[in-house]
DNA sequence: TACCCGTGGAC
DNA sequence: TGTCCAAGGGT
């Protein structure tokens, strides 16, 4: 490439930076202006106090806005203050995230609920890189928090507006690369007013939630960036945002045993790490049995075991990993030695529903409890 | 970087 | 029924 050639190149994107720049600033007045008269009513945004809009962020990662509001409330009343959620213990937290998912969430929340005691007076700290620094707290979090709750001019690029942006620019750069994420930051850090933040940074997740949609056509006659969107000129919206493709779910076979002895029923605590990290479980093995092969895979002595009856097959998806299950009733007699005490317990058939966090993964078979 | 980590609604 | 994917973060 000679030389000349090279330093045209330069110039072409030099001015394209220079006019995505220009394109992104021209965003603010009409955004603002939307969302004062569009913003939905939350409860995360009735009373903004850096605690509910914490709490409300983690849950909000991932998860839809609807399935967030009971346990929302439920969260907020149950654990009203940072000083609540360091001391609670973990079975009830846990308890209160159950069925919301993805739960490292709930137990990176009381971790940085123990940090904010001990480092920052109890007060979730006023700064990106304080709060970026508690586990749970990303880039996105962490600028949610600080525009929302202190007005803070940094950006909070989330999924919305990862969208909203990429058709503003007709940006075809894939949005699941971290590296997309990253520059959209580094450009809207640049251009963000100093004022409003938290509206400014609401608004572009609110047109993404409710205008510029996924998985359908946009509301482009509805938004405030109707005139400035790239996308909406070229009429591109079924080809922006660009994403690369999903990875296939593995399938793993597994049997399920509901074990009951008198009154009591058996479950199991999960490791603390990997899936389901820590929750209750319903004793399982790999593999799809036969009835005579579960005495022996669940360690019980066949003298034990009055019967071995099968229950419908069941299947769970979860986001990388299907389960395909067999499952089993096996009643117990209540005289006689357990041969692997540990492998699991039995508890009393109302306290595994109350009081013992169970994943949905086994609703199947614990819905018969 | 690529992979792990849940759940339920929309299409 | 299958597929996508949502106010992401950790490793």
């Amino acid at each position: 490439m000679t030389k000349h050639l090279y330093d045209r190149i330069q110039v072409l994107e030099r001015e394209d930076e220079l006019d995505r720049q220009q394109r992104l600033k021209a965003m603010a007045r009409p955004l603002l202006s939307w969302y004062e008269g569009h913003a939905r009513s939350l409860p995360w945004r009735d009373d903004p106090t850096p605690y509910r809009v914490w709490i409300s962020e983690i849950m909000l990662q991932q998860t839809r806005v609807e399935a967030v509001k009971p346990y929302f409330e439920r969260f907020m009343a149950a654990l009203p203050t940072v000083q609540a959620l360091a001391a609670v213990e973990d079975d009830r937290l846990m308890k209160l995230w159950e069925g919301l998912g993805y739960y490292t969430r709930a137990r990176n929340l009381k971790k940085a609920a123990l940090m904010i005691t001990e480092r920052h007076g109890g007060e979730l700290p006023g700064s990106y890189e304080a709060l970026l620094a508690l586990p749970g707290i990303g880039s996105y979090t962490a600028g949610a928090i600080a525009s929302i709750a202190f007005g803070l001019p940094v950006p909070a690029v989330d999924g919305n507006v990862l969208r909203v942006i990429s058709r503003v620019l007709a940006d075809r750069e894939d949005i699941r690369q971290p590296a997309v994420k990253a520059r959209m930051e580094r450009e809207l850090k640049e251009i963000m007013p100093r004022e409003r933040t938290s509206q400014y940074n609401q608004g572009l997740i609110e047109v993404g939630a409710i205008v510029c949609v996924p998985g359908g056509e946009p509301r482009c006659a509805e938004c405030p960036m109707e005139s400035i969107c790239l996308t909406r000129r070229q009429g591109l919206w079924k080809e922006i945002p660009v994403r690369g493709a999903l990875k296939k779910r593995k399938v793993e076979e597994l049997t399920v045993c509901l074990i009951r002895r008198g009154k009591k029923v058996a479950i199991h605590k999960r490791p603390d790490t990997g899936l389901l990290a820590s929750l209750y479980e319903l004793p399982n093995v790999p593999g799809h049995l036969e009835p005579d092969q579960v005495p022996g895979a669940f360690g019980l002595s066949p003298d034990l075991v009055e019967a071995v009856k099968p229950l419908p097959p069941a299947k769970h998806i979860f986001s990388h990993v299907e389960w395909h299950m067999a499952g089993y009733a096996v009643s117990l007699r209540e005289s006689g030695e357990m041969n692997r005490e540990g492998a699991f317990f039995f508890v009393e058939r109302s306290a595994v529903k109350g009081e013992y966090p169970l994943p949905g993964a086994f609703k199947a078979y614990t819905k018969l409890i």
